[in-house]
DNA sequence: GTTATTTATCGTAATATTGCAATAAATAAT
DNA sequence: ATTATTTATTGCAATATTACGATAAATAAC
């Protein structure tokens, strides 16, 4: 045993699972905001602003981009990333409509 | 080498990859769904609405209870489990602010 | 007290993740 | 063409996660 039983449940609860997972670790939080602090698109310097060697930075960004989450091209000898809008929207709609959901619910709980 | 290196990033951005870290499960997302669903908090059958042997519920249960996602405590022989909006709505607002973020950002990417 | 019933824990096997050194690949600069 | 510079890949070791059978713990029902 040890995967992930997938078949098992719905494509939305995999593909949120999927999202939540990607942002599951500090590294890759930490490389979503400094993607956001930056002006631009250019990010060649990812690598020196993470206490990470650099194969480990790429292998974050590459899980990243599984997920969706970013997105980007190969420039020259520097890298395009940015964040997908469309991929926080969803994770922000499902977290946004589970609040909604709490609120409405009449029994208080624990 | 295979340990999250959590010493060298922020506390808030441990913060949010812990509790995207146990969503990050389809299994947990499946139980956080089944919480909101049921209209009161004892869900003594949990495990019936799994396709998980009981031991590994119990498990993503644990899970979800350390990241503070879910609260709960033992009543009788039947558990009384519910989801704990505080860290929903934590990592709600995380998202939410990024997809502002986002919005703000005049130079268009990717 | 004994017997169900229900959840938690232990132990363990299979698999996945994390991290990095070494190296490759690809373009830029000269 | 040769030499930097930058990102990706490979290979590997350490650690974590996932899953479940077996068993323990705790209360309920009788």
């Amino acid at each position: 045993m040890g995967a992930t039983k997938t078949e098992h449940f719905t494509g939305e609860q995999n593909a949120i699972a999927s999202i939540a997972k990607a942002l599951g670790h500090p590294a890759r939080v930490a490389i979503i905001e400094y993607l956001l602090s930056v002006d631009s698109c250019i990010c060649g310097d990812i690598v020196n602003e993470l206490p990470l060697a650099q194969p480990t930075v790429s292998q974050h960004l590459k899980e990243l981009k599984n997920a969706g989450i970013i997105q980007g091209e190969i420039e020259g000898n520097a890298i395009c990333y940015c964040v997908n809008p469309e991929a926080i929207e969803k994770i922000q709609g499902y977290f946004t409509a589970i609040t909604t959901t709490l609120q409405k619910k009449k029994i208080p709980c624990c």
